[in-house]
DNA sequence: GTCTATAAAGTGATAGAC
DNA sequence: GTCTATCACTTTATAGAC
């Protein structure tokens, strides 16, 4: 592993600051300041404000593929890793219950935006889609998989907002128990948890 | 009914313009243009944005008030009413698709925002979901009502927040469908749709 | 590669004429 | 009640010294 360039250190100052504060709040003083250097050395780095959300969306991308190849191979069968992705609003809860979903968050607000880079937003929640909709053709559930991928991608994004609009933890929970009991209720016979 | 006031029409045009652009995206400029007046007049009306904001949500409480209470009164049965509910996003989808649900973008950008009014927002769920909690508790659903009601609350936030994602208005579609499904599955015998 | 200084435009907000 | 003119500040972005 590479060692970290100032460019990456701006990256992940910026993925954090636009999840906790939104993109147009998130000024360059702010990332300047989380990064420790002059909002001068910036533009050394990026040129614009977009070019720092397109590395942002990039890394985004890079660590969900990470995730989910992660969850692939660690898990034995496809509903334990449907059940990965459901267990991960109980991981994030707390950055959840104060910021929301990172991805619904930013794409939505970009949209309002009219922002070019909504639809590569997008694509991190059809990383999801696509990924979830294989473990359910793996399941056997054939023409139906693509939409309970979305459906279960929309169930989490409620989840979050609701979390986040009422600080409440303890609503996560009961959620993610009963999105556990929906997909106990997919599974085919020959699949069981 | 009075005749329209000039601090009527910014409240309406602010509500319109927070909701398609956001709550900071939405500049005074663009309000006062909306409306056909100069920027100094606006402050006549409203001394600072969080004032407009205020009135925003006032507006928007009463307006979801009497929305319910039509729905209570046209509506012969809780099942039925609930069905309204549902139905929101069906007769909103077009904006929906354009710039998610309203009331959930603005809760989610005012909590990044750390906004003090995050919690008056915050509190359109709260009439959503006590109404809809009294329509279980008719059902017959006791303490499990304001569980079904929040579930529900985040379905269709879910919804709306992918609907924006995708530009998919066949997406809500289906989700409607399901999640009258949903309010079948729960209903007890004695409570028929 | 990092800094200071600064430009150019937009923001919320104020003062005062009419 | 509405206007114009303006202030103080912040924003993104640039120029040039080191």
């Amino acid at each position: 592993m590479a060692q970290e360039t100032t460019r990456d250190r701006i990256t992940e100052a910026a993925d954090q600051l636009f999840y906790e504060r939104g993109f147009e709040a998130a000024s360059f003083a702010d990332i300047a300041a989380a990064v420790g250097i002059s909002r001068g050395n910036f533009y050394y780095h990026f040129k614009t404000k977009d070019e720092i959300l397109e590395a942002v969306i990039a890394r985004r991308m890079a660590n969900t593929l990470a995730m989910l190849n992660d969850w692939q191979v660690q898990s034995a069968s496809p509903a334990q890793r449907i059940t990965c992705f459901i267990r991960i609003l109980i991981a994030n809860q707390a950055k959840i219950t104060l910021y929301g979903c990172p991805v619904g968050s930013l794409v939505t607000e970009l949209g309002k935006l009219n922002h070019a880079a909504q639809a590569q937003a997008a694509a991190l929640f059809t990383l999801f889609q696509d990924w979830l909709s294989q473990q359910f053709q793996a399941l056997g559930c054939g023409a139906r998989s693509g939409g309970l991928a979305m459906h279960l991608l929309a169930r989490s994004q409620g989840v979050a907002t609701l979390a986040q609009a009422f600080g409440d933890t303890e609503f996560i929970s009961r959620e993610v128990a009963l999105m556990q009991d929906w997909l106990r209720d997919q599974l085919p016979p020959e699949h069981p948890l």
